[in-house]
DNA sequence: TTTTCAACGTA
DNA sequence: CGTACGTTGAAAAC
């Protein structure tokens, strides 16, 4: 069975343009992706519905055709083109780039006379269905009795199945006549005009009278009436109708109907271009419609896994886990809030497997072991307690630190861990938004991996179940075994070894020692900031009742502060947002200037009081039985190589203003400790970029140890340092820190509201002085516009293929992320050298003193008794070395009972 | 009940 | 029209 399935990607496009409302269909970067969604909508579900064998999309390529060289008029008299259309076409071939769908566009021609090309081909070729899916009703002079036609009715779910008896039903004609009745009839959308006052219903009796236009043409006396007189006063117009709306069977295409056979598409490049366009839902629907008939994987993940009784554990390992034999590991169990515990794990040693009758690399079968950890024998535990902690024994893990906290709580720490498979992911491509194993699996190795719905990691052991649940975790353990090859051959390729063996790994330990040891924090001081915040919030909200006539509206909803503002109080309007106007601080600060409503004053406070206070509430309940709050790390997430911090995070701890700043004061030393001690790096990046854009004049101004900003400013508006004065401090302060981020003249105007042409005469002052840095960040970007990444300092890439499209708002965006990635990277591998070497120093001088937290750039620790001096010495020094710059590496320290006294 | 949005905290 | 994150309550969607 062949069934070709042929698409008008521009007319399907331009259809969902219409039928989707453009402003719920966005980007957060404001890209409208409506027409785009629509689109690949419809692509799935005729995918679905119809399943070809062949598919093809034709595009056009402008209004100038063969057409429109014999009728200048053809087409005219279109509306332009919608803004908001533009560039969407470009993403639509992302699309199908991404799903391995050809397409093809050829000057000259117009889509439809691509299909009708392809479709006469076709059909000589044999296929057994054609379906050509367009909006254009030109294309219903193609069907046939193998050719049918979709033809969107409404909306972009609704196809008509345009099939010979339906046209005939539809316009009382066959469609090999249907050309003929348009000609007469006319075609608005094409601006051909047919005969007046003659419509569809005449034209086809006309043409069930003589047969078709020719038969018309030659009994053109005979035909009586108004209507008759009207024909032969426009029979050229007609004639030409007719010629311009016949679609041509033999354009020469660069590609023939062999060449649209289905393949499997590329899975992780559907990931990226749907993640980039925002789809969800929409990637869901394409997997779960199209995976059945995914043909991409060559077998699933095969183990010869048992599940050991006590006595065969010690066996086991001695049998299989010989030395320098690499096994993958998979632990069940649980951890939160600083305990937990492992029930069970598997681990799994990759092998030939030598029966296998398959060809390729998919012939492996691994020797797996489920082994409960509950009821160990004696021997069992200390043969696996051995292999375990035994760091010449190489294991490799997927997410290993919630399971080595898993391992740590249950008595059996682990050490040897040459790969985590996630990390490894990560490194490899730090923009996706998960490192799932079976997508890992699937997308490095091209193999299934069957997985029930839970994670086994946080799943709940079924331990008289054995084939079920050890099955399941023996699949995983043998997944990562393999995977784990395949992710360090990519990463060898792209540099990344060494920073996954040197940084990322090492780190894995120095952050399950920090979550599991978590801060201090005083219960009742909490308690009590969280009702001065609440006092704070009641008197704002009475304040700001009273100021609308004691209206009680919820002052936390932008929908009903809306209504207050801009219909009740009749404000200026302010800037939009996706369902109405802002109500954000600063636009109520802007308004409360304007207008000095007190309303706008008390609302600011109140917002101020209840997010302060949500704030402590959401630390509260985060307090675990030690007292302690114990936050995770999350080493994977952020694109720049950072860490996050979440549940709860404690990287967005107030401390701009006073009123936040209290809640610092509630994270204090622990018992049998002395004081929390908090390092950080003075302006590392702008230290970093002095460094690697080679400035001479930045470089000088941290070697002269002079204030940064003030030294920048004597230059920047030529005077002696001791003349800057605070406003111009203020100016080239915003300039310096706004430089990492890509700020725009206009950013800068509206930051410090100044008029553009000054910010930008500011701006060409600061880089004639400072060129080197001008041309560092233009080089950055050109350079991963032509390699298509960025590096850091120590070679961790970031992927930004967005720098080369036609789209000017993604461009100027990746543009930015370009510019920022190697800064804000490298800062983020040198805070992770620095915490690996303060580590190391602390354990190597036998202190109890420990690291609590990291915050980017600065690190939390809590000193133990008599050992302030060390630890300063070893955060002074260890953080200062972390990197061999051109400028030196301030590291300011400060001590006190708790984080706010520690600030410096 | 779940998902999305606006708003806002940090570096 | 400034990068990188995570969390929240309200609103919208289911």
């Amino acid at each position: 069975m062949k069934r070709l399935l042929l698409l008008d990607g521009h007319s399907l496009a331009y259809r969902a343009f219409f039928a989707l409302p453009v402003e719920n269909f966005s980007t957060s970067t404001g890209q409208p992706t409506n027409a785009v969604y629509g689109f690949t909508s419809m692509l799935i579900n005729v995918l679905r519905d119809e399943d070809p064998t062949h598919i093809g999309v034709a595009f056009d390529v402008s209004r100038e055709t063969f057409r429109t060289k014999e009728y200048a008029e053809y087409k005219a008299g279109r509306s332009a083109t919608p803004s908001e259309f533009k560039g969407q076409v470009s993403l639509v071939k992302e699309v199908l780039d991404a799903l391995r769908i050809r397409y093809v566009e050829l000057p000259g021609y117009e889509a439809d006379d691509i299909l009708a090309t392809l479709t006469s081909q076709a059909e000589t070729a044999g296929f057994d269905e054609v379906l050509v899916c367009s909006g254009d009703r030109d294309a219903l002079q193609l069907v046939s009795a193998r050719t049918t036609v979709l033809y969107p009715r409404k909306g972009v779910s609704d196809l008509a199945r345009m099939t010979p008896a339906a046209v005939e039903e539809k316009y009382a004609v066959p469609p090999e006549r249907y050309s003929d009745l348009a000609a007469l009839v006319g075609e608005h959308a094409d601006n051909l005009p047919g005969v007046p006052g003659v419509g569809p219903k005449t034209a086809a009796k006309w043409i069930g009278a003589y047969g078709d236009l020719s038969g018309i043409v030659d009994h053109v006396g005979e035909i009586k009436g108004k209507a008759g007189q009207s024909l032969r006063d426009h029979l050229d117009g007609v004639l030409r109708n007719r010629r311009l709306n016949q679609l041509l069977l033999d354009v020469d295409l660069p590609i023939g109907i062999d060449d649209l056979e289905r393949t499997s598409w590329a899975r992780d490049e559907v990931h990226t271009v749907f993640d980039g366009l925002e789809f969800r839902v929409l990637r869901d629907r394409l997997f779960a419609t199209l995976d059945a008939t995914e043909p991409e994987a060559t077998g699933e993940v095969e183990i010869d896994g048992a599940v050991l009784a006590a006595d065969q554990v010690a066996g086991w390992v001695r049998e299989h886990l010989t030395a320098g034999v690499r096994a993958g590991v998979q632990v069940v169990g649980s951890w939160a809030r600083g305990s937990g515990d492992a029930q069970a794990l598997a681990v799994a040693v990759v092998g030939e497997d030598p029966s296998s009758s398959h060809a390729g690399p998919a012939a492996t079968v691994d020797r797996a072991a489920y082994i409960d950890l509950t009821e160990l024998d004696p021997e069992g535990e200390k043969a696996l307690r051995a292999w375990l902690a035994d760091p010449s024994r190489p294991k490799v893990l997927h997410e290993a630190k919630p399971q080595l906290h898993q391992l740590v709580s249950a008595g059996l720490p682990m050490a040897g861990i040459t790969c985590d498979t996630a990390l490894a992911a990560y490194l490899v491509r730090p923009d996706q938004r998960s490192y799932d194993l079976a997508d890992l699996v699937l997308r490095h190795l091209q193999r299934e991996l069957r997985t029930g719905q839970d994670n086994p990691a946080q799943g709940v052991l079924d331990l008289g179940d054995g084939d079920g649940r050890g099955q399941e975790t023996m699949l995983h353990a043998a997944a990562v075994a393999e995977l784990a090859g395949a992710l360090e051959a990519d990463l060898e390729q792209t540099g990344g070894t060494a920073l996954l063996r040197d940084i990322e790994l090492p780190l894995v330990d120095v952050l399950v020692e920090m979550e599991s040891v978590g801060i201090f924090v005083d219960a009742d001081a909490m308690t009590g900031l969280e009702s001065d915040y609440a006092d704070g919030m009641n008197q704002a909200a009475a304040d700001a009742y009273e100021a609308i006539d004691g209206e009680q509206i919820n002052l936390g909803s932008p929908k009903q502060l809306q209504t207050v503002l801009f219909d009740k109080l009749k404000m200026p309007k302010t800037k939009r947002t996706k369902t109405g106007y802002t109500t954000d601080a600063d636009a109520l600060s802007t308004l409360y200037a304007k207008t000095e409503h007190p309303f706008l004053e008390a609302l600011l406070r109140h917002r101020d009081s209840a997010r302060l206070r949500v704030t402590v509430e959401g630390l509260m309940k985060s307090v675990a039985d030690d007292a302690r709050i114990h936050t995770t790390y999350q080493q994977t997430i952020a694109a720049t190589g950072r860490l996050s911090s979440t549940e709860p995070n404690l990287q967005n701890i107030p401390i701009r203003t006073d009123a936040g700043r209290r809640i610092r004061e509630v994270f204090i030393v622990g018992d049998g400790y002395e004081s929390l001690m908090s390092a950080d790096y003075s302006q590392i990046e702008m230290r970093i970029m002095a460094h690697l854009s080679g400035d001479a004049g930045l470089i000088e101004a941290y070697r002269t140890g002079e204030d940064l900003h003030r030294f920048v400013g004597s230059k920047v508006f030529a005077v002696e340092p001791a003349q800057v004065s605070p406003e111009m401090r203020a100016k080239v302060k915003a300039m310096s820190y706004g430089l990492a981020y890509g700020l725009s003249a206009f950013g800068l105007s509206k930051q410090l509201t100044i008029s553009t042409e000054e910010a930008r005469a500011l701006m060409d002052e600061y880089f004639a002085r400072f060129g080197g840095v001008r041309d560092y960040l233009r080089d950055v970007v050109d350079d991963a516009r032509k390699t298509g990444y960025t590096e850091t300092m120590l070679g961790r890439r970031r992927y930004l293929p967005d720098l080369t499209s036609d789209n000017r708002q993604r461009r100027e965006m990746a543009e930015r992320m370009a510019l920022n990635a190697p800064i804000q990277g490298s800062a983020a591998d040198l805070m992770k050298v620095a915490m690996l070497r303060c580590a190391a120093a602390l354990a190597a001088d036998g202190a109890k003193s420990r690291m609590l937290l990291q915050v980017h750039d600065e690190l939390v620790l809590e000193v133990a008794p008599g050992e302030r001096a060390d630890v300063e010495a070893v955060v002074r020094r260890e953080m200062g070395a972390a990197a061999e710059l051109d400028v030196p590496l301030d590291v300011s320290v400060g001590v006190g009972h708790s984080w706010h006294d520690a600030a410096h």
